[in-house]
DNA sequence: TGCATGATGTCAGTTACTGACGCAACACGT
DNA sequence: ACGTGTTGCGTCAGTAACTGACATCATGCA
C-alpha cells in the first residue's frame, strides 16, 4: 500500500465539476475541493495551473484528432481547388466522431461554462489555437497560404454551430450528422 | 474647483494601458495603476468590475454600430436569397469604418492582449456576444432563422482576419479594403 | 441654513495563487 | 542490505485580486 491514494488529479477533476454543477463554479473554492478529496490547496495548484484548468487539462488529446483527420485527408487528395475545406471538414469530423457517445458529459461541461464568462473565454481560446494549429497543418500540406484561414474558419464555425445544437438539444441526437447539415448550410449560402 | 479631478475613469484607463505596455499585463498590479492616478485600489474598482475591464469597457458602443449597420442595410433591402449574408457585411463595414483612424491604439491593444490567454478569451467572449447579436437583429429583420447564424459566423469570421492583418502590418493601411478582400476570399472558396 | 447625493477614502476581510523548504515512500544500482 | 535520487505531498509565509461596511466631504438643491 503506498503512501497515498494514487490517481490525486482524477479525483480532484471529479470532485470539482461535482461541487461546480452542486453549487455552482464562483461558490466554489479550492479549499472546498481539495477538502473532499482530502489533500491540500498546494496539490490542487501542484496538477492544475489555475482552478479553471482543472475543467480543461484533458483537452490536449482533441488537438492530436483534429490534426490527424485533417492530415489523414491531405494524404490521400493531391492539390486541387476545394481541397483546403475538404480537408479542414474532414479534420472536424474525425473529432466529431470523438464526441459522439460522450454527450452527457459535454452537457453538463456546457452548463458549467456557459454561465462563468471566464470560462466560456477559456474555451474560446482553445478552440482558437485549434483553429492555428490546423491551418498551419493545412499550408505544411500545400494547402495555398491565402485559402488555409478561410477553410479553417469555415469548418470550425460549421462545428461551432452543430455543437450548440447537440448539446442543447432536449432529447439525444447524433452530432455527426448536426455537423454535416452545418457544413451544407455553409455551402448554400454563396 | 471640485474636490477631485474629473474623469477618474479615464485617467486610470490610460495609466493602465501605458503600464501594460510598459512592464506587462501581469507585471503591472492594480496598486501600480491607481499610484500613477493618484487614487485608492477601491476606486479602481468601483469604475471597474475587474483589472481585465479596464481594457474592455469602452466597446459597448461598438455593439450598437454593428447593429446599426446590420438595421440600416435591412431597412433598405427587402428579403431575398444571400440578403442575411449582406447585412451581416454590411454591420462588419461600419465597424470596421469606426475603427480606420485608430490603428495605433488597437495595435497597442492588440499587443497586450495577444500575449495574455485571459485577455484573449475575454476578447473572444466579447466578439461572440456581439455575433449572438447581430444574429438576432437579423432574424428580428427577416431572415431566416437557418440562414443568420451562417452569415454571421462567415461575416466575422472575415472581419477577424482583416483585423488580424490590419493590426499587425508593418506599414499603416486601411482597414475596409482589407475587410472586402477578405470577404472576397470566403465568396471564392466555395 | 440644512440636507441629500455622489465620488472618494479607510479598513478589514476572503480567495486565488506562488516560492521555499521539508518529509517520507518508492525505484534504482551497487 | 545500503545509499541515492526522484516523486508526490505537506507546511508556512507571502502577494495580488477583489469585496463589504462605513466614514468623509465638496456640490447642489430645497
Amino acid at each position: 500500500m503506498s503512501r497515498w491514494e494514487p490517481g490525486t488529479a482524477d479525483r480532484l477533476r471529479l470532485a470539482a465539476l461535482e461541487l461546480f454543477v452542486e453549487r455552482g463554479y464562483d461558490a466554489t473554492t479550492v479549499d472546498d475541493i481539495v477538502a473532499r478529496v482530502g489533500v491540500t490547496q498546494r496539490t490542487f495548484f501542484r496538477h492544475f495551473a489555475d482552478k479553471e484548468e482543472v475543467l480543461f487539462d484533458e483537452d490536449a488529446v482533441m488537438q492530436d484528432i483534429l490534426l490527424d483527420g485533417a492530415q489523414a485527408y491531405l494524404h490521400q487528395h493531391d492539390p486541387g481547388p476545394g481541397r483546403g475545406l475538404a480537408a479542414a471538414r474532414a479534420a472536424t469530423a474525425a473529432l466529431a466522431r470523438s464526441f459522439e457517445n460522450e454527450r452527457e458529459r459535454n452537457r453538463a461541461r456546457w452548463n458549467v461554462l456557459a454561465h462563468i464568462p471566464a470560462l466560456h473565454g477559456r474555451q474560446l481560446v482553445k478552440q482558437d489555437r485549434w483553429c492555428a494549429a490546423l491551418q498551419h497543418t493545412l499550408v505544411d500540406n500545400g494547402v495555398p497560404p491565402a485559402e488555409a484561414p478561410v477553410a479553417v474558419a469555415v469548418a470550425a464555425s460549421a462545428l461551432a454551430l452543430a455543437y450548440s445544437q447537440w448539446v442543447t438539444a432536449d432529447r439525444p441526437r447524433r452530432l455527426l450528422p448536426l455537423l454535416t447539415a452545418a457544413d451544407a448550410q455553409f455551402d448554400s449560402i454563396l
